[in-house]
RNA sequence: GCCCCGGUAGUUUAACGGAUAAAACACCAGCCUUCUAAGCUGGCUCUAGAGGUUCGAUUCCUCUCCGGGGCACCA
């Protein structure tokens, strides 16, 4: 049990034997908004209703009743209603820092999850198509929630979903045929294509052009559709040019997938599937899942009132549950989950219900979740591939890493080129996923280019700054000391009493609640609480830092600083490590 | 028309039903011979409206208004 649970659990246990029953429980518990009140609050309104006297006299009677009687707490204070509870700053230091020490990279994880098997979709992409912010919110937050499960105990399993076969292929290989191609047939020399660095960019720029022509030109729209028709027959010229422009899709994937540090268990696509959900159909249909209707093959949900889904259109071509259908079964074969979790985003609500009833008809038992998160959007509107209105992933990176250099640059003319270069990348894509996962997934994001360049605030940045600061005061005792032997955090308890500030104490809140706030990111299924606690607790650092000194305070003082230093860079790292972010020595 | 999400400071956003609604950005005024000024300190300004539930509502319920999205063959 963590430090501060054990408190609460005390002072929880106290308070019920002074009442004679229980009548309180730890989640009664809350923070006085004030740390001047105290450090932890007991609000007295639903005891004093069962005990038939005022919030107030209840609280002032359990003052004298507790009187100082438990250890870690140093004062008892009402405020009206409330209960108020000090908590020592020298035991409060010596568990927390003995425990942050011992458990490092653990602290904060927890068993609630039990092992649960939860497998989340995430990063669903299209080949062919530009990879944007919007997509980077998507797998930012899925990587950072499957972060968080497994802090919180399941089993979670990422895995991903390519959307490789559908009309937008066609548009954008018919395209690049009529638009890009500038060689002759059979000539064997690269195309122009295939000379630029980033392929997978390449396509993306095509496909504006195919997306643009299926739009305003009748003759363009029916070769598109001959084209897919081709490429369905999975043989011939242009299903070799899918298969090859497919690979530049993915290679830019896999590419993005590593500068992220994104790693899936499994990757699926949809043209291994669509084949199997075209045969299904008929199945479904004979069991009255799905049926006819005016041409067209739909799943007929009124009753469920979830309306109905168009699964094969009047033509005979697929919508996306035909593939998804399929696809629900091969991944509870493949990894046999208790939940599958689908990170998509909130405009497709109705869909995923009406999916998951249909799965749910089928015989799935698995529980069927949808993680929804708002859009991205620009300061002008809406992101829209074809008005060419978007951000790309690359673009983004691309300008934050050329601020991060030239800031970096500024403060440290010294490093060399390498150095600053592989600094300022830490710096772009901590910025990129830190900028997708710092509000709550249910605000929409409107995406301001500039504000995302900014290195200060409530930024990445700040926080990997604030670590590097810390790292740079470990740094500079090590060079006073021998720097053979390798620097331990001291836990002794003659460390402890040394800590006197108020600003420690605080600190020492602070880190006690991290614990707390990883729990709570799981159960509420939203990152976005741990990147608020990180900067809050950067900011009480920085703000300790600026009042208090390290390496010159007297040699017993200094030593409980350090460990105070350390527990709370260990914190820094954890958290930012469930949001994917990895932290840098300095800069 | 029905359904979903939102409406909080000039802007972008926080706030398990709890105390005086909080940060960041922007703007103004300060702080580098204490450990990295990508930092710190101070100032300015907010719950769309009306009811209800509650000891207590930004939070829950109802209605209205304003954004955004979704509702059978466009992905």
């Amino acid at each position: 049990m963590y430090t501060l649970d054990a408190i609460k659990n005390t002072i929880i246990k106290a308070i019920n034997q002074t009442l004679g029953e229980n009548k309180v429980r730890v989640s009664d518990l809350v923070y006085p908004p004030d740390k001047e009140m105290g450090d932890i609050s007991l609000p007295c309104f639903n005891i004093s209703k069962e005990l038939g006297k005022t919030p107030a006299e209840v609280a002032q009677s359990l003052v004298s009743g507790l009187g100082s009687t438990i250890d870690a707490v140093s004062s008892i204070n009402t405020a009206g209603p409330y209960l108020n509870f000090k908590i020592k700053t020298t035991s409060l230091a010596k568990d927390l820092i003995k425990e942050t020490s011992r458990q490092s990279h653990d602290y904060g994880k927890n068993k609630s999850g039990k092992k649960k098997k939860i497998m989340l979709e995430y990063s669903n992409a299209n080949t062919h198509k530009e990879y944007h912010v919007g997509h980077l919110r998507n797998i930012s937050y899925g990587d950072a929630l499957n972060r968080v499960f497994t802090a919180n105990g399941y089993d979670s399993i990422p895995v991903s979903y390519i959307n490789d076969f559908g009309i937008h292929v066609a548009k954008t290989l018919w395209a690049l045929n009529e638009y890009f191609k500038d060689q002759e047939p059979g000539d064997n020399k690269p195309s122009s294509a295939e000379a630029t660095a980033d392929k997978g960019e390449f396509l993306a720029e095509v496909y504006v052009k195919g997306a643009q022509e299926s739009k305003d030109n009748e003759t363009a729209k029916r070769m598109i559709e001959g084209m897919m028709k081709k490429i369905e027959t999975r043989k011939g010229l242009e299903f070799e040019l899918w298969q090859k422009t497919r690979d530049w899709s993915i290679a830019q994937f896999d590419k993005i997938y590593t500068e992220l540090d994104v790693k899936f268990e499994h990757i699926f696509y949809e043209s291994e599937y669509i084949e199997a959900g075209k045969k299904l159909i008929p199945k479904l249909v004979k069991k009255g899942i799905l049926k006819e209707s005016q041409g067209a093959v739909i799943a007929d949900l009124e009753e469920f009132d979830l309306g109905v889904l168009v699964v094969l259109r009047s033509d005979g071509t697929a919508t996306y549950p035909v593939a998804d259908i399929p696809l629900a079964g091969a991944k509870q074969k493949k990894f046999k989950a208790d939940t599958s979790a689908y990170i998509v985003d909130i405009a497709q609500s109705l869909y995923l219900k009406q999916l998951f009833k249909i799965l749910e008809l089928i015989g799935h038992k698995e529980e069927l979740k949808h993680l929804a998160y708002e859009f991205v959007k620009l300061p002008g509107g809406a992101m829209s591939s074809r008005t060419g209105n978007i951000v790309s992933y690359e673009e983004l990176k691309q300008k934050l890493v050329n601020k991060a250099i030239k800031e970096t640059k500024e403060r440290h003319s010294d490093w060399d080129e390498e150095k600053i270069k592989a600094t300022a990348i830490t710096l772009a894509i901590s910025a990129m996923k830190f900028e997708m996962i710092k509000v709550s997934a249910k605000a929409i994001i409107t995406f301001d280019i500039n504000k995302a360049l900014e290195f200060s605030g409530y930024t990445a940045a700040y926080l990997l700054y604030t670590v590097a600061r810390i790292n740079s005061i470990f740094k500079k005792i090590e060079n006073r000391k021998q720097k053979t032997e390798n620097r331990k955090q001291k836990t002794e308890n003659r460390y402890f009493d040394k800590l006197k500030e108020i600003s420690e104490h605080e600190l020492l809140m602070q880190i006690s609640k991290y614990p707390e706030v990883v729990k709570r990111a799981g159960e509420k299924m939203d990152p976005s609480g741990i990147s608020k606690f990180l900067f809050e607790l950067a900011q009480g650092f920085n703000d300790y830092y600026h009042s208090v000194p390290v390496l010159k305070a007297e040699e017993d003082i200094r030593e409980a600083r350090l460990a105070l230093l350390q527990s709370t860079k260990t914190v820094l790292e954890n958290g930012l490590g469930l949001l994917g972010i990895t932290t840098l020595e300095e800069m």
